[in-house]
DNA sequence: CGCGGGATTGACT
DNA sequence: GTCAATCCCGCGT
């Protein structure tokens, strides 16, 4: 048994939450700098409103954040620390400031490299080769996509766990959420 | 225009 | 556990 499903607008537009847990298991494909690679997602972050002072959007619409207010299924691409890259994705109505951090990835094998764990945000990014020029643009395209894939691996994924979202403490009560969702048998820092 | 700090990582004690 | 690397950007002057 195995059904593919690419991951439509639609998708992202629903509430931040359910698409950090949702996607969860599905397939990222992207076709950059270092060829076509992928891999199965295991860990996200959700960024919720503009409320959320753990979010970037807390500060409001700037030159910066403007893609987080963009529509659903747009990436938001950021350099921190000067030297790695964070990929999300952006969720719900247009406008409204939401997104979720792409943090772990399995990775796909490839003819010269095996399996590898990727865990943290800027691991993903160095290792698909995702940088600021691939800020703003379709997560729903050719380039970059993501397919959900049924099958008896996928169907048994196992716990999703939750927890605060890593590297916010300077966020007060925000910092607390737990808007950090992993698969718990698949993610290291369990 | 200068300053401070960051949704991180890896090296080191 | 501690800490430096390194640069963009938001903010105050």
């Amino acid at each position: 048994m195995l059904a593919v499903m690419k991951l439509e607008r639609d998708f992202f537009a629903q509430p931040t939450l359910q698409v950090a847990r949702q996607i969860l298991g599905t397939r990222l494909i992207f076709n950059g700098p270092n060829g076509l690679r992928s891999g199965i997602i295991t860990e996200t972050e959700a960024y919720i409103g503009p409320e959320d002072k753990a979010s970037h959007a807390s500060r409001g619409r700037t030159p910066r954040t403007e893609p987080m207010f963009g529509p659903p299924g747009l990436t938001y691409v950021y350099l921190i620390y000067g030297m790695y890259h964070c990929l999300n994705i952006v969720t719900e109505a247009e406008g409204y400031p939401a997104a979720i951090l792409i943090r772990g990835l399995v990775t796909t094998p490839t003819s010269f490299e095996d399996e590898l764990h990727l865990n943290g945000p800027g691991k993903v990014c160095r290792w698909l080769g995702i940088n600021r020029s691939h800020n703003q643009i379709d997560a729903t395209g050719d380039i970059l996509y993501f397919e959900k894939i049924t099958n008896e691996i996928t169907l048994n994924l196992g716990i999703i766990k939750t927890g605060p979202r890593i590297g916010v403490d300077y966020a007060g009560v925000w910092a607390a959420k737990p808007w950090r969702f992993y698969l718990a048998n698949r993610t290291q820092n369990g």
